[in-house]
DNA sequence: TTTCAGAGGCTAACCGTTTAACTTGGCCCT
DNA sequence: AGGGCCAAGTTAAACGGTTAGCCTCTGAAA
């Protein structure tokens, strides 16, 4: 079933056919619109994109790269992932776009091949600033990357008020009268996500003016629960030291209290923990993880309002922008008098 | 950059280029091969997608429909499609496909626009039997679904073992010395994912010649969260009358030990619970539990191998296969003695 | 010496759309 | 009466590949 076909069953030209599907009401009559309207309903017929694509040189089709969806650690497999993925497609759908999805290891080892499509736009999730650079270069085409902090402001993100995360639960843990807070998370000092929720987390003992311990910086090798636990049971073996702790992560936070548990200490009795990102597993962890939430719908649709006004050509320079984030209360945390 | 700009610059005709690009080698010589095949390395060309598939009459597309994604939901939001997914991704790029995703609330909603790209298959989850027939007929191509029951043989299908994971389930806690064993689930009299999981706890205590509580039963309206905390409480209320619980997945596992926490019981010690699926988030619940596994890489496997045996015009009728499950042994069942 | 096969290559048609440019007739204005 | 303009079409070219069929040359077999 073709234009073609469509323009015979109507007596038309296939150029009036194309005209009517899109709404190119001026160039043609009313009955005549009309009539290929009908014919087109009646087949069910749906002009082929490829063809489309072809000439039009955009294919209305967005890449979405993530990186290793199938690993069996959890901060693959993670709700994380599925959800923003998810909120993408809806956002992609809803503007009529299609929606490719590439998962990887490598960021570069990819584009290529994803080029062959003539992809309008992309959307990049957990790419480092510098691949980001380099990938930017590779496909020249709009793309917004998520979670990726570029001190430049080359490139168009979206990510969280990270900073801004870890002053909260800071400014929780010490408006809560805890003093000894210790910090568990990846290395810091790399420019990054990791790095912008440390500085948050210092700012606020700096305006509160109280001395962080000098051992209060934990550095796990990633964020999979068994670092967290291994770390929980360092702050255990510290001995009564720590009354609280702030990590990057919630699978991070659920080994932290494993391992303190392990080290016999109780949670939130003797240690207080807070978490980052708010999973749904925060509400069914023992005990509840108080988190840092981010509201991924919101996530989702500022990054495609972005890269659909680049489709768009407005180029309103690179846009760098940051989903507001909240303390979410549960019961991993109890107050120090 | 096109194939007529390569064939121009390696003073050939288009054919030829595009019979080297194919691994056509006994179209060209020797020294043509190298020619082309050096300027298409200098160039990074690759040929477009659009205007091949538009010609070939197939895309190298495959559809993957899955449930709302975006949902807060942890069933929706569950590790266990975001696993499932990455699986997936890879099996296709590593057979040279592309992956196009599509997230929907009902599953028809769909697929007449997916059809313009000319998808060579689809992989379909979480279908219903008779949705999944319907489905089948609409888009005339390979399909395989995923955890669908389809009582006759026409659908392609892969699945696991449900029936032997409800059986392992009931059949470790007799073994186990365990004779009052509840079970919760969403409802279980249609055919489907549930009722085989079901039929399996029951063949169990058959097997043993073990009688089952009357009311061991525990229907509930989603297999989310606040449905099995609801269950849990139920149990608990009922008295120290189950000493152990079988759920058809590991978050309503999670509520139940809650809501049994919540009812002044204590998990293993009073109630043994089973969940299913063996989500990563089994591994640091508390406490951790004992559940079900599917092999999802294996599940993703089986299901590539079908559609691309469909795809090869292998027409071994459709398939109905299994993916093997197994127990895996933590922390939430005790011995009854 | 003719025939035949195969290597190596080319031309033309085709896939299903969109777009630019052209046609035709009717109407209004001068 | 002639020109200009608009509505409602049409035709032809283009997008970037693949495929079928044709051509030419060389060497070997009959």
């Amino acid at each position: 079933m073709n234009l073609k076909t469509i323009a015979k069953m109507a007596g038309v030209s296939t150029v009036t056919v194309s005209n009517v599907m899109n709404g190119k009401y001026n160039k043609a009559s009313k009955e005549t619109i009309e009539r290929v309207q009908k014919i087109i309903a009646e087949t069910n017929y749906h002009p082929s994109a490829t063809a489309r694509s072809l000439i039009m040189k955009r294919s209305r089709i967005i890449a979405v790269v993530i990186p290793n969806l199938h690993e069996d650690e959890p901060v693959s497999a993670s709700p994380y992932n599925t959800q923003i993925l998810g909120h993408l497609e809806r956002y992609i759908r809803s503007r009529g776009y299609y929606m490719m999805l590439r998962c990887v290891e490598q960021s570069f080892e990819v584009l290529s091949d994803l080029a062959t499509w003539n992809i309008d736009g992309a959307f990049l999730l957990g790419v480092s600033a510098g691949d980001a650079r380099e990938l930017q270069k590779m496909m020249d085409i709009p793309a917004v990357f998520i979670d990726t902090y570029a001190e430049d402001a080359s490139l168009t993100t979206v990510s969280i008020e990270d900073r801004k995360g870890g002053y909260l639960a800071a400014k929780y843990f010490l408006d809560m009268g805890h003093r000894q807070v210790a910090f568990v998370s990846t290395p810091t000092e790399y420019p990054g996500v990791m790095q912008e929720r440390y500085r948050g987390f210092c700012d606020a003992f700096l305006e509160r003016g109280t001395e962080l311990e000098p051992d209060h910086l934990m550095i796990t090798d990633n964020v999979f629960y068994e670092q967290g636990v291994k770390a929980g049971e360092r702050i255990a073996a510290s001995g009564p030291r720590y009354t609280a702790v702030v990590t990057v992560a919630d699978v991070l936070a659920f080994g932290v209290m494993e391992g303190l548990r392990l080290g016999g200490r109780r949670v939130p009795e003797d240690v207080s923990v807070i978490g980052f990102d708010n999973l749904p597993e925060c509400q069914y962890s023992y005990p509840r993880l108080t988190s840092i939430s981010q509201h991924l719908e919101e996530k989702a649709r500022c990054a495609g309002e972005c890269l659909f006004s680049m489709l768009r050509g407005e180029t309103s320079a690179a846009c760098n922008r940051q989903v507001e984030v909240e303390l979410v209360e549960r019961q991993s945390v109890i107050a120090r008098l």
